[in-house]
DNA sequence: ATAATCTTGAAAGCGCTTTCAAGCGCATCG
DNA sequence: CGATGCGCTTGAAAGCGCTTTCAAGATTAT
């Protein structure tokens, strides 16, 4: 690090790009001004200087510094991204999609956790604001509706995760009720009809959407609803150890449980592995989500999967709609039933 | 989306912070030059002003606009992180540790994927460079040295799993041959000698120490090394499954698996599964990582932890110490053995 | 009283966008 | 046919909110 200090002095040349505007405009021989209007597309420019100024910017290998276009335009090309928990697999996808999409753009993601607490959410998002972000995603979140109504009217905002309606904002929701319906019709199909049910936080409305799908299916499918079947869960492995450790000791019988979550699920086959409860076997598994490590379960697990990376990539693209004045086209992937193989027939 | 043009109207009130530095300059009555210079300790104040200055700004709300810093002072607060898969397990925990310890000193990371390919890295980077990222956290990834070397020499680097050696350049290294070894130990003190290896890709570093450290531990304890027993690998679930089956083919005998990393063991945990092959019955597995998903694997994987969560942390204070002048403390955990249920004593 | 040291404000940018108005070519009109 | 006007391209200049010289005034030391 010794000779970090010598960069501070030199006040011409700039640490990164080197090239400014100013630089561009002086070898193409127009004004900043010009150059300025070519790079935005702000205005009309003759054919001569446009090729001009762009041979030179090729020539310089001029790349427009965002920060001094964050201060003079109000455009920063940054989108601030609320997620909740950074390395969760489940946001990890989200993000992942995010980024792909963005960066072709032109705008740079950047990343705050908010940690499922309000509080935090809301310092959060106040540090991409002050960062002046042209636009917000969030992930979920427990942030109150009406401050996120608050924000959108600041910023474009696009929720993803959660249904927010008011002007300026955009909600992409997860189709939970019909994924659910779909994992407890496919147990039902197997002849399954003792179908426990690990709910997810209901603190979320997710977990509450996917126990309502799980009802529905048993509705239509003339199946009594049997609430000792359903356990309190909350989106972790653990949760679904544990739920299924009750629901072991309770004795009632069930051949299948549809698990809120693939994590929940992942819970789930381990408290049965450990009790000698053989999955397909003696009881078929379910989970949601359909994320990485759901393939590669023992057994691989049958689940419902509304591809979270693909929503990162619609929530993107929203955005960039909404920046570009178009109207935002969103095109959600419905949720599709993956049988693997924790699910069978009953046999009995 | 409807009324978001008449935002751009009425120049004054600013998207956001809306107070600004010359504000709280007017309201305590002093100069903005006085302001700047609290609110960075660039030069000793009165006591008078600065508490007027400070109660300013406690009352206006006033929060510095890092845009404009950025523009004016060449800081921007922000620390550029390269990862290679921002959706990857392993990457999330570190983007974790970093967030968690650049947020709480003002800094905000802002990521970007180099999906492992030089080129992309070399774009992302100079994304991040000329968004005047105050420092660089690259998480491994295939630039060349020399490469990474000429950053160092426009911004603080610090590189995380990689040795890189040169002036500016932090760089902090997992301990992959101690904790191989450990893996390996573990399993010869259960009593094992035909242990195999299902490596990493070997065009990682990680992966060549990793065999490095099972090699070692095997000569140790006076076990020939059977270059059979080593099956090639990529790190993915799908190579550990097409391991396992290559090596149930070759009909070799052996009663271990090490495996490169987690996910390689869970696909091998797999492979097992399918041929009736039972972990730790007949066949002890241990993984490398100690990623979330182990520990609800079936059985729990015993594995090697060295915490990416950690050694996020330890980049992010690192750079924060030499962004602020002073040496930078590494302190790096050891490798540790997470004895779980996938390995026991051989009884033959 | 004079020099040396501090505190403080004025002013000049950082690199870019965006009015504002000038300059130009052309069509229209008396 | 020359004058009037319109629309278009273009440059000058004023910031965006902040940091940082520079130098002047206020203090203290000698």
């Amino acid at each position: 690090m010794s000779d970090r200090s010598l960069r501070a002095k030199s006040s011409h040349p700039p640490a990164t790009g080197v090239v400014t505007l100013d630089q561009v405009a002086q070898a193409a021989g127009v004004s900043p001004s010009t150059v300025s209007r070519i790079l935005n597309g702000t205005a009309t420019v003759s054919d001569a200087k446009k090729a001009a100024v762009e041979g030179a910017i090729r020539k310089l290998k001029y790349r427009p510094n965002p920060v001094a276009r964050g201060l003079a335009g109000g455009r920063t090309l940054t989108i601030g991204v609320l997620t909740q928990t950074i390395s969760s697999p489940f946001y990890g996808e989200a993000l992942h999609g995010i980024e792909d999409n963005l960066e072709p753009a032109g705008y740079a993601p950047i990343f705050v956790s908010g940690h499922w607490e309000e509080a935090r959410e809301r310092k959060a998002i106040e540090t991409l604001l002050s960062r002046r972000v042209d636009g917000l995603i969030v992930l979920a979140g427990r942030l109150a509706n009406r401050h996120l109504l608050a924000y959108a009217n600041t910023v474009p905002l696009v929720v993803v995760g959660r249904r927010v309606e008011g002007p300026g904002v955009l909600s992409l929701e997860f189709d939970n009720r019909t994924g659910a319906l779909l994992a407890t019709q496919h147990l039902i199909e197997c002849g399954h009809t003792r179908i426990a049910f690990i709910a997810g936080d209901t603190a979320h409305q997710d977990a509450i959407d996917r126990e309502t799908g799980y009802r529905d299916a048993l509705a239509a499918a003339g199946i009594e609803f049997d609430p000792a079947l359903v356990m309190p869960g909350d989106f972790t492995e653990g949760g679904g150890l544990l739920a299924v450790n009750r629901l072991l000791e309770s004795r009632l019988p069930f051949t299948a449980i549809f698990a809120a979550n693939d994590q929940t699920a992942i819970g789930a086959a381990l408290g049965l592995y450990r009790k000698n409860v053989r999955v397909p076997d003696d009881v078929s598994l379910v989970g949601f989500d359909d994320l990485a490590p759901a393939k590669y379960a023992i057994p691989p697990l049958t689940t419902v999967r509304q591809s979270v990376y693909e929503i990162g990539c619609q929530a993107a693209i929203a955005m960039l709609d909404v920046l570009r004045g178009a109207p935002p086209s969103v095109n959600l992937p419905s949720p599709q039933l993956v049988p693997r193989e924790s699910t069978r027939r009953v046999f009995r």
